[in-house]
DNA sequence: CCCCGTTTGTTTAAAGTTCAAGAATGCTTC
DNA sequence: GAAGCATTCTTGAACTTTAAACAAACGGGG
């Protein structure tokens, strides 16, 4: 009867509360440690995230690549950020020896020194905002809901085509 | 023994897995939207999340302050956002008639459209990416949790300053 | 060895966000 | 009704992110 895409189906009363309360509550999360970060460690939530991935990274240092990833970022957007990051002495870039093409990004003794400063404060935010909050059974029930969003959205996704991230 | 400010509670190792399966769901899930949006409607999810404020409000018109602490940003960023909308012809600006420093953003017939044609979309890539996954009894705690997070974050929180938002 | 398609990382410019400051109007109080 | 403080919104500059294009190096086949 009808040869359209289909009348989309809306969501229910009850799905547009939870998906509200979804971007609600994760809007302020991020909102709030970046601000946390940005006042503690002068530096957005995602810049710090990088440093934590280097500081457990075999030497300190990763390759660009696999930082990217890791932070899922572009391999742009971690150029821009490890100069910056580069520029406050934090990180320092090393030529990769089996590949010319390669570099890699190494946490500097001051950077790892924010860190061991300024973690404390960063994990006191995230249990302030979000363990002290829950119990266990809300904590496991949404370490299961998240585990399941992210394997949805991990792969290419329904017909796109991008090469591996973004 | 000890005068320092306590060492810190660490995450355990399971409240480490929620969190970065936290970090990792939410980022995703942003950038999964967002890039959907860019590319069905032109414009970044929080743009559209403004456009979805105006359609709802009475006259498809919100005072700027409200629009802000709706879409939880500052001012400064929603102007430069109205700024950009009204150049694309999806919104324009009022003088509100009862208070001379205001301004009222109205969504177009233009923007209107734009969010017609478009929300189909949108609805379903939320769909896919999260309701389609979720038992209604995950669902049913996300939400709760998600209310719990947002409550816990809302207002001014332990010892911060701010006047209302930010 | 050379060609060619791929991978790596950077660069540039445009778009978006943040931050601090400012102009205009409103409101309250003396 | 004038002073002084608050609120509303905008502006411009600095910074970050995105998008597209590029140079250099890799690596598999002929």
């Amino acid at each position: 009867m009808n040869t359209a895409p289909d009348q989309p189906r809306w969501l229910t009363d009850e799905e547009q509360r939870v998906w509200r309360a979804y971007l609600h509550a994760t809007t302020l999360m991020e909102d709030h440690l970046d601000r946390q970060l940005q006042r503690d460690a002068g530096m957005p939530h995602i810049y710090y995230g990088l440093l934590v991935g280097l500081a457990e990274a075999p030497r300190r240092r990763l390759r660009m690549t696999e930082l990217a990833m890791q932070a899922k970022i572009t391999r742009s957007r971690l150029s821009h950020a490890i100069a910056r990051l580069e520029k406050n002495g934090w990180v320092r870039r090393e030529d990769c020896p089996s590949d010319k093409r390669g570099q890699f990004a190494v946490l500097t003794d001051e950077g790892y020194e924010v860190l061991r400063r300024t973690a404390p404060g960063h994990v006191s935010a995230v249990r302030q905002a979000m363990f002290d909050r829950l119990s266990s059974e809300q904590q496991k029930a949404l370490g299961e809901i998240m585990q399941i969003v992210a394997e949805g959205l991990q792969p290419d996704e329904a017909g796109a085509d991008l090469p591996w991230l973004r």
